[in-house]
RNA sequence: GGGCCGUUAGCUCAGCUGGCAGAGCAGCUGACUCUUAAUCAGCGGGCCCAGGGUUCGAGUCCCUGACGGCCCA
């Protein structure tokens, strides 16, 4: 793809002009004495007369992103990472040739810099160039300073101008990193070991999800992205490795959305002698040392509403929670019929073959999720849409499990693991009859996760964590593809 | 998959009931040795997303499609 314009043509016009000179464009090793940021903690206190007086020289590099040329001066504006620092390039400091090369000088291009601290009659520090140096030439001109890049798919697919252009995306992005920095160090203290495990399965496993397929030529294999780690992490758990977490991607083959991604990181989490109770508490550890850590306190705005996060969070079963929001008579939980019409009076869309807890979880989507603002633990789900879940001791058709919503959102996922191997095989079978029957989503019968717990399984509670949204709840952003650097788009048309 | 909205210069955007394609920034030339959305004078820059249709004439109206956004499933 290579689109002319007049401005690219005359950049190109510069590198030959410059290498005429005896410059180099693209240049090399280039040492800095300092990175912006700690250059201004130094030093950005000090007044001008104490700056003309101590002297301080400094090496410094970054991107041009202004330029104001005077006849025998100029200013430009350095940009390194989030930080940014005037330079002042003088021709009677410079000399003659060094002055001409900046004529030479563009806006994006990256240079390096040699000289002393001062401030200008405005007061800003400006570090006065004795030497330029050319660190790379931009052929392409930048986006307008002052409304810079706000094309949204410009933003996405080009996601470098959007990080030259809005400065403010970098801190997304360092936020993301110090919450995943955060997760690890709080796991590892609470001696879960970090482990890695299969992305492509021969059979797809550990969640209600479509896969994406693909083909290992030798092998003459298909192997699926996995849809989560779970199978794998529960097999460690079966070979004795007692706490274990991953945080890694996985891949689902469903549609795009403010909350979905094609592929997103999941953070799984396994502890063996635990259960769901035991998990609801340590997430709710989590969330408060992430918050505290990432926003410096647990009471977060989320797009224009409170959240807060100080334990303990409200706990209501799934049932309950479908009585209590629509003031429905307990008997609508045992007869299908009273499902129905409750739905249909909702304006949903009921088909012939749902099965009661179908509709129930039809009606929970549609009422219950959006009113969970604050952070609550919906506990107890129907064993027939948990398959891998322990059965509750004292009711076999619900789970020890839960999943968290904070902003009418799920975050967390979570549940006692069902480790009795039978029990399992059974829940696998339901569930390939619910593929015959055309459920795409439904779980594949996985032989040797059985066959592992058929060694024996400790109890165990495990729990999956969406990274994306978490970040997106912590840094208040609307979109998923606001906190991934690179969202999944269609293919650009080719040009 | 459905509904609504968008796509015009490198970027941000105007463009009325159909009548010569516009602005600001960026760029180029010139002036200017403390500017910071620098200033002043001048100049250039377009596959109006693509394809079809209506019309004397389409950026504008109609149809189909592409890409993106939001909402819904």
């Amino acid at each position: 793809m290579e689109d002319s314009n007049e401005q690219r043509s005359q950049r190109i016009q510069r590198l030959a002009t410059l290498r005429t000179l005896g410059v180099q464009p693209y240049g090399t090793r280039f040492e800095v004495t300092h990175d912006l940021g700690p250059l201004i903690a130094l030093h950005g206190a000090k007044s001008k007369a104490e700056l003309d007086q101590e002297i301080i020289r400094c090496r410094i590099a970054g991107r041009i992103l202004a330029l104001r040329r005077f006849g025998k001066a100029a200013f430009a504006a350095l940009q390194d990472g989030p930080d940014q620092m005037q330079v002042y390039l003088k021709r009677d400091v410079l000399g003659e040739d060094a002055y001409r090369l900046c004529q030479e000088l563009d806006l994006g291009d990256w240079i390096g810099v040699e000289g002393r601290l001062f401030r200008t009659k405005t007061d800003e520090l400006t570090v006065e160039v004795n030497t330029l140096t050319f660190l790379a030439k931009g052929l392409r001109p930048l986006p307008e300073k002052w409304h810079g890049l706000t094309d949204i798919e410009t933003r996405y697919r080009q996601r470098y101008v959007d990080l030259i252009a809005n400065p403010e995306v970098h801190k997304i992005f360092h936020t993301r990193s110090l919450i995943i920095a955060t997760i690890r160090s709080f796991l590892t203290e609470h001696g879960f070991l970090e482990v890695e495990t299969p992305m492509m399965h021969p059979i797809p496993g550990g969640a209600t999800a479509k896969p994406f397929v693909t083909h290992h030529n030798s092998l003459n294999a298909d192997l699926y992205l996995r849809v989560a780690p779970e199978l794998y992490l529960k097999r460690l758990i079966v070979g004795g490795l007692r706490r274990v977490f991953e945080i890694n991607r996985s891949f689902r083959n469903e549609g795009i959305s403010t909350i979905h991604n094609p592929e997103f990181t999941m953070l799984e989490f396994y502890q063996a002698y635990a259960d769901y109770q035991d998990l609801m508490a340590l997430t709710e550890q989590l969330f408060v040392r992430l918050a505290t850590e990432v926003c410096g306190t647990s009471t977060l705005e989320y797009q224009g509403h409170k959240i807060d996060l100080a334990p303990p969070w409200r706990r209501l079963s799934y049932f309950e929670s479908i009585i209590e929001m629509n003031g429905f008579d307990r008997s609508i939980l045992h007869h299908r019929e009273k499902a129905v019409t409750a739905a249909q009076k909702l304006g949903l869309d009921v088909s012939s073959n749902m099965s009661l807890v179908g509709i129930l979880n039809l009606i929970f989507e549609e009422t219950v999720e959006p009113r969970l603002l604050q952070p609550t633990f919906i506990t107890d789900y129907p064993t027939e849409i948990s398959p891998l879940s322990r059965r509750k001791d004292s009711d076999p058709s619900l789970t020890d499990r839960f999943e968290l919503y904070i902003a009418s959102r799920e975050l967390a996922n979570g549940f006692s693991e069902l480790n009795d191997p039978l029990d399992q095989r059974q829940r696998f079978e339901d569930q390939a009859a619910q593929r015959e029957a055309g459920d795409e989503e439904a779980h594949y019968l996985d032989e040797d996760f059985l066959r592992a717990l058929e060694y024996g399984m400790p109890p165990t509670a495990g729990e999956g964590i969406g990274i994306d949204r978490l970040v997106m709840l912590l840094t208040n952003q609307a979109s998923i593809r606001d906190v991934i650097l690179f969202p999944q788009l269609r293919p650009e048309k080719p040009t």
